[in-house]
DNA sequence: TAGATTGTTAATCGATTAACAATC
DNA sequence: TAGATTGTTAATCGATTAACAATC
């Protein structure tokens, strides 16, 4: 369990999950798991769960699994999620509010921080409880306010100016709702969400009946 | 190229993407473009291209590159996205809003045909363009309608009940907003959508200062 | 023709799974 | 103690990349 190796992306990309299960174990008052009936829950082998957790340290007991409590703890502290981050949204629209309204950013972690919009008539009202301000302003209040993370929710053709603002104004990740990629400078991670694609990569096996 | 062999799902995966880019040169009017070209703009080794398409076929001129228009069509076809799939949505909430006003969603070969919640205010009334239904109504109309798409926007706690209720009623493509992982049978598909999953994979990284 | 770029094969790389000694 | 389950190593599987003959 050497903490020196650095964890393929693909092992960090499934903590999250793993935390999101035990969560739900700990609300159902369950004290223990084992990576059998972890893995059973998400579909996800249980040597793959062992192998995935070996890569941070050594969190179960033999014969007897994991303590629920103890390994969300270390897996939310892993993701440094224990602490809050504070996040910019980017674009006020139908979209943004929705994210900005969505409960689930509320949780675990995160937290919005600023909200920004080019629209003028959005400039200045509050969307749930921020208030939004200019696009204009991005780069200054980000810069102060030290904020290290964005979601980008304006439209595709704005999207990379967006991106090169936050980044140069010290936003290291991104998560982008436009359809497009974007290209950053290494040390900067950016992650999209692409609903359209996804239902396109399911289309292709109902097409053919499977 | 033997057409039979069957693409990995990672390969079915990045076929939209590919589209997705066609889409914007044919936009921009380039007419041709080399995997190198192509690959360039997306983050991915034209190697990769190269092959992932010689899953499905022979699309390109030796010396020349692609022909964007004709590659477009071929992996539209492919896709199943020379037809439109209707696609019902369950939970009309701020985020079941969002989703039908994106107008994302009225491109590329998919529509939703119909809204559903369990919520009796809403009921009856229109969410954008569509009536929505109450979710008692879920089997009938999917069945009468032949839908085979559906995207899951309810709470948690009810995403299990409501995905069982539309795979037995023919649905077979899930694609979920519900933080939960769902137990499908085989030969129905399930995608997830999971911006705060993916938020919490990146702090990983920026709380390790990279 | 010379230069460019494809489609494909083989080599490499990386991720998942199986197996089991250690041990609770 | 006997049974269960971990953490880890080695084997397997699958995906990506490199290389190049074919050819536009």
């Amino acid at each position: 369990m050497s903490r020196a190796v650095m964890p393929p992306d693909v092992v960090v990309r499934r903590l999250p999950l793993y935390a999101r299960s035990l969560r739900y174990l700990l609300h159902e008052g369950v004290l223990s798991v084992s990576s059998q009936e972890l893995g059973d829950r998400i579909n996800v082998t249980a040597a793959q769960i062992r192998k995935d957790l070996s890569y941070f340290g050594e969190f179960g007991k033999q014969g007897i699994g994991y303590d629920v409590e103890r390994l969300l703890e270390q897996i939310d502290q892993i993701l440094g999620l224990d602490r809050s981050w504070a996040v910019a949204l980017i674009g006020a629209g139908q979209l943004g509010e929705a994210i900005v309204r969505y409960e689930g950013f509320r949780a675990q972690g995160i937290h919005i921080a600023a909200v920004f919009d080019a629209n003028p008539d959005k400039v200045g009202k509050p969307l749930g409880t921020i208030v939004v301000q200019h696009s204009d302003s991005i780069a200054q209040t980000i810069s102060a306010r030290g904020i290290e993370m964005a979601i980008i929710a304006v439209p595709a053709d704005r999207a990379q100016g967006v991106a090169d603002v936050l980044i140069n104004a010290g936003v290291r990740a991104l998560l982008s709702y436009a359809p497009t990629v974007l290209q950053v400078p290494a040390g900067v991670w950016v992650r999209y969400i692409d609903p359209l694609s996804v239902l396109h990569s399911m289309t292709f096996y109902l097409a053919r009946g499977e």
